[in-house]
DNA sequence: TCTATTTGACCGAT
DNA sequence: ATCGGTCAAATAGA
């Protein structure tokens, strides 16, 4: 049963992922043929969709062949769970010398967000998860606070989840989020609402009821869960660490990948996980899905992520100093994830429907 | 009343 | 000893 599923699921992505890549052919038609921007456009509209609705299919794939538990072995819900999250210990030392073991073993990952002034909004964008700010910290040789944060769902789902946002030293502008974990939290299914649903603003709102962070009182140097228009802020993942090679089986977000990441043997079930991962969707959105253009169906990515092979890179080229946040797709070129960085810099002759593609 | 944020203190790592 | 990360009491806001 699961099987059959997992067929319709296989399908519907090959489908739509072999849609996508006769989309981007067409485009490159187009650009060498100089037609009409608007046409490119809706290429570029039709292209995305089919990879939203690829990774839509992966998702729920993800959810309904898992046949690993979502909490690892190392980070048994029962520390943060049902029971009080502060009565593992009544030993301080004992709990605290925990935490920080099982931190250790956490994935983690940096991204950075740039928020374009005069938005009228001073955060980085919403990340797609609720967050709990725990601390706040002057940095050593740091212009601006940190700020932790961890999922809302820690004590209640033991997610484990946590966050670290900086505003950049160099340019206010550019917030750097750092996280540990990944999400075992429900509201990690958020992608896996119906596309129709999630590209319109009342899908979410609805989101917004459950697991959507709400809107966060105006301060100085963050809210990272603010609700930024989709061009508002550019939404930069500019490294993905590992720290090792036992959670990375996991889902986390991974998009692109490091050259760390690139060294791992496990570069393909690397690949799968992290494309699975619900999280790489929620770092998507919604700053990536644009109610304003729901009706094109477009998904609207952050324009980092189209350009990073030089497509539409004029909306960056004013950053330039900054070029160390979106050279790291390239850096992964040996990387699968990297050749699925929506770069549209196909390989024209490569088939999604490979049977060795999903081995 | 409940939930989130602030912030000083504490603790482990280096 | 210093620094970064987390805790937890106090406080704020809905």
């Amino acid at each position: 049963m699961e099987k059959t599923v997992l067929d319709c699921e296989q399908k519907t992505l090959i489908g739509e992922l072999n849609q996508g890549m006769e989309l981007a052919k067409q485009l490159m038609n187009h650009i060498h043929h100089s037609s009409s921007h608007e046409a490119r456009e809706v290429l570029i509209g039709k292209i995305l969709s089919s990879y939203e609705k690829a990774l839509s299919a992966l998702n729920w794939g993800a959810f309904v062949g898992q046949t690993k538990p979502i909490v690892s072995k190392t980070e048994s819900p029962s520390h943060f769970g049902n029971s009080s999250p502060r009565s593992e210990g009544s030993d301080p030392e004992y709990k605290h010398r925990e935490v920080y073991k099982k931190r250790k073993t956490l994935p983690k990952w940096t991204e950075q967000v740039k928020v374009v002034s005069g938005t009228g909004l001073e955060g980085p964008v919403d990340d797609g998860y609720s967050w709990r700010k725990y601390g706040q910290k002057e940095i050593l040789g740091a212009s601006f606070p940190r700020g932790y944060y961890r999922c809302t769902h820690r004590n209640a789902q033991g997610c484990l989840a946590t966050k670290q946002v900086q505003r950049s030293d160099g340019d206010p502008t550019i917030f750097e989020v750092n996280y540990r974990g990944r999400h075992t939290c429900s509201q990690s299914s958020r992608f896996n609402m119906a596309p129709s649903s999630r590209s319109t603003s009342e899908g979410l709102k609805e989101n917004r009821n459950t697991c959507h962070p709400k809107q966060q009182p105006h301060e100085e140097e963050k809210p990272p869960q603010e609700i930024v228009s989709e061009f508002g802020a550019g939404h930069l993942v500019k490294a993905e660490e590992l720290e090792n090679g036992e959670d990375d089986k996991f889902p986390i977000f991974s998009f692109p990948s490091t050259p760390i990441e690139s060294e791992n043997a496990d570069d393909n079930i690397f690949f799968e996980s992290s494309m699975l991962n619900s999280h790489f969707i929620g770092s998507l959105s919604p700053t990536f899905i644009s109610p304003a253009t729901s009706e094109s169906n477009i998904f609207c990515m952050s324009p980092c992520h189209i350009n990073s092979h030089g497509l539409c890179h004029n909306l960056h080229t004013s950053e330039s100093d900054h070029t160390d946040i979106i050279s790291a797709p390239t850096s992964a070129a040996n990387s699968p994830i990297g050749n699925f960085d929506f770069s549209l810099d196909l390989d024209p002759y490569f088939q999604f429907d490979n049977p060795e593609f999903f081995s």
